[in-house]
DNA sequence: AAAAATATAACGAACGTTCGATTTTTTTTA
DNA sequence: TAAAAAAAATCGAACGTTCGTTATATTTTT
């Protein structure tokens, strides 16, 4: 698998998570079609994730929304009924994509080893994918309110737990105690987050996805190996 | 060297510091009394670090700043000329801590392997010691200016240099091109990173400034070496 | 007393949000 | 199929707050 095959296969599950944002925020949308719906949503969305990663959420105002979405203040409340949802729906989409790909990603491998190289590999390909993405969830977690960065806090647990996971299998009985794998899970999330969090440092040093994958893998496995 | 250690040896290095942004912002300052001067600005820095480390700098207003330092929102406008301007001292002030610091503890060390180890432990314990200063920075950095972000870019790359010149000197003969330096010191610098941007998983987890150098540290040996 | 520092009230601008009027789309009727 | 009616969606002005900042008056320190 590499990013350019990984990318065909993802169209499906990014709006199959779309549509079950939308659902689940059903109640204060008062849009009746369903295409309106998600035409306007999606191109509201993107233009939230542009402006917020730009100059933060905060500092985007429902005006620089408004033009840059092309729809009028009004209009926009038909689609969200307060700022903060609107972050949690942004916040929601992305949530729920790294879990499915990624639980789903780790079945078709059964090997530790291979598993563990899967998951490394996946998550970096989705977050490339979703870069914006998971930027804004990052950044904007601290200006949630509570239950969302609970939420944000259970997913980089969640995630974090695939990992120590697969690597507490793949170390048994051959380093016993010499490496915790909580802890390096630790690490390897802190690594992978690197990746989106800090593009323009590997864009300026031409540094594909591919390469970056390659480069993590090879790196945790010399060192729990 | 142990986290206690390096505490008392810190006190007079910070003082310098914050005496050096405070010069460096001297025309803006209306205050004309050392004493006064010191006294209040650093109570103004300490809330704004803990309000904007709460609720996002933007989220903190200058009534809530006012408050919580125990100063009218005249006095304030004493100390700075914008809340803009009290971010880039801020910024200022711990992007100068981090190089200082970093910079005279590897002169210390004259083995490569040994100065690599010195330079991790180092930053683990000053961004233990300054958590919230470089948590803010780096959480208020894509809202600074363009000037101060060009600033944040420098000081991460500054630090990262550090790395990769030692591993390149450390690991030179051993490994040749197994490695790439530049890419092992981005890695480094992200769990590095990841030891202020997510204390609370740490604290749950029990794990102190100590700990996490040590197991950072043989991590990354048997990765390299 | 002069100088330095603080407090208070007030400024205009910009914010999120709402609401009734208006336009666009869909459905019904002839 | 074309006109009329109903429903859905959009619009832009306006509301009440809150924001950063300042000017002036007052208090504290020298």
């Amino acid at each position: 698998m590499n990013y350019a095959e990984f990318c065909k296969e993802i169209e499906m599950e990014k709006a199959a998570a779309f549509r079950n944002a939308v659902e689940s925020n059903k109640g204060s949308i008062k849009i009746k079609k369903e295409k309106k719906l998600s035409e306007n949503l999606s191109r509201i969305f993107d233009a939230t994730i542009e402006l917020a990663n730009e100059k933060g959420f905060q500092a985007m105002s429902m005006r620089d929304l408004s033009s840059k979405a092309s729809l009028s203040l009004g209009a926009l409340y038909s689609y969200f009924s307060s700022k903060d949802e609107l972050l949690e729906m942004i916040q929601g989409y992305s949530l729920a994509m790294v879990s499915v790909i990624l639980t789903d990603s780790i079945k078709k491998e059964t090997d530790s080893s291979k598993k563990l190289e899967r998951a490394i590999r996946t998550h970096v390909y989705i977050t490339e994918y979703m870069q914006p993405w998971f930027y804004f969830s990052y950044m904007e977690a601290k200006n949630m309110d509570r239950p969302a960065q609970k939420r944000a806090i259970e997913g980089e647990l969640f995630t974090e737990k695939i990992f120590s996971d697969i690597i507490e299998s793949a170390v048994s009985g051959k380093k016993p105690g010499d490496h915790d794998p909580v802890m390096t899970a630790s690490l390897i999330k802190a690594m992978l987050q690197d990746w989106y969090l800090k593009r323009w440092k590997y864009r300026k040093r031409k540094i594909g996805p591919d390469q970056f994958a390659d480069f993590l893998i090879s790196f945790i496995r010399s060192s729990i190996m």
